[in-house]
DNA sequence: TTAGTTATACTAACCGGTAAGTTTTTCTAT
DNA sequence: ATAGAAAAACTTACCGGTTAGTATAACTAA
């Protein structure tokens, strides 16, 4: 029962605008984005905007599910296809820096709602942000458990882990930064290798317990 | 010559307007926050706003520098009340998350520009941010010449300071996601002890050398 | 027919910035 | 010391432009 050649081009216009709203709320925040530029951007008519998604609200909340959802899909896939607790943590830690990299208007809406202190997140988006929470948890416990992991927070540690990669992985203001050209040329603060492998690296002996071995590289 | 009076009222004056300015800028970002709230909310009237600081882009800009100044004293103060380099980076730690809890406006403008790539940041900004960088490279080198730190980028030891600092310490989206109840019972999300101390004993962890011991907690 | 689509135009509210004029303080000349 | 000029501080009212959201009318394709 279903035209869906009709149904398809609703999907992939419903894409379009949440792919260029994504970029618009990165760039500008909540109240500096513009339904019009978001609009002309996807080249969808405004009018067609309201009609297929809703008022600026209701986009921001869509494309924050959207984003969250790939995201733990993405974050999931690489828990399973890991054994022990610490190649669980190193690939927690290798997703989320790939998130970052790959959908990089994501995590400027996680900075800004962080900024905020979430002044635009409905129900349905905190619900998500903690699910995510859980998974970290689940690995922590798990190690703590196997005895490779000491026993801490791991509500902070995963925030230790979300600041963490996307403060050394987002690449705007780092950008910004090198553009500027303010800093000596020996310090070169580009090209500062894999953000991830240091953070594996970094994090990874910060946590084990000292039973398990101390620092490998 | 001393119209002191005067010059007592006018610095106090621009004082409330930095005030003020920090806490609306932080609640909605540049483009959200609006010169009459700002304007209201420390009872200048908003012409004479224009009149001592000047347009919103000039406000922002004093705000910031008004406040990275502050940070770097902090910090400062703490580096040179410290020994060795463990100590210097157990007090940069120490301080990074007092000023994140005491002027919590700061670390809000901070994620903004993290998430907008540093796009209303003019040049003496910029500065301010890559001399506190230095702070960190300093404290680095020494502990890697002392022996007591690995071989690790310096710039990126430093955002991973700033990103674990503030993801840990700040409080407005933490207490948004506790007040809205998702959290199980027994995860207790809040009460976490104190983020400084978690940091220092993870992120030192992390960076020690293998030769100067492993874990201590 | 009906659902999707476009283009245009409208509204009501808001926002950054300014002009013009008033009051207060400080400086200066006598 | 004090009148009066000069400078600084302040208020009110307003302007031009933008924005979220809506309405309308015409068009397209299933």
């Amino acid at each position: 029962m279903a035209p869906s050649i009709q149904r398809d081009r609703r999907a992939d216009t419903r894409e379009r605008i949440l792919a260029a709203a994504a970029e618009v709320f990165a760039e500008n925040g909540f109240a500096g984005a513009g339904v019009d530029e978001i609009a002309r951007r996807c080249g969808v008519n405004k009018a067609m905007l309201y009609y297929h998604v809703g008022d600026k609200q209701t986009l921001y909340t869509a494309v924050l599910v959207r984003n969250i959802d790939r995201a733990r899909e993405v974050i999931e896939a690489a828990l399973e296809a890991a054994r022990d607790p610490e190649e669980r943590l190193s690939a927690m830690l290798r997703a989320l820096t790939t998130i970052v990299r790959e959908a990089p208007a994501y995590h400027r809406l996680v900075l800004r709602e962080m900024a905020s202190g979430g002044a635009h997140l409905e129900h349905e988006v905190l619900l998500r942000f903690v699910a995510i929470v859980g998974l970290t948890r689940r690995v922590m416990e798990e190690g703590r458990a196997a005895g490779v992991f000491r026993d801490l927070n791991p509500f902070l540690i995963h925030l230790l882990l979300i600041g963490g990669v996307i403060a050394t992985a987002a690449q705007p203001l780092r950008r910004r930064l090198v553009e500027s050209g303010l800093f000596a040329p020996e310090q070169q603060p580009d090209a500062p290798g894999d953000p991830a492998e240091f953070l594996v690296d970094v994090i990874l002996n910060g946590i084990r317990s000292p039973a398990s071995g101390g620092v490998v590289s």
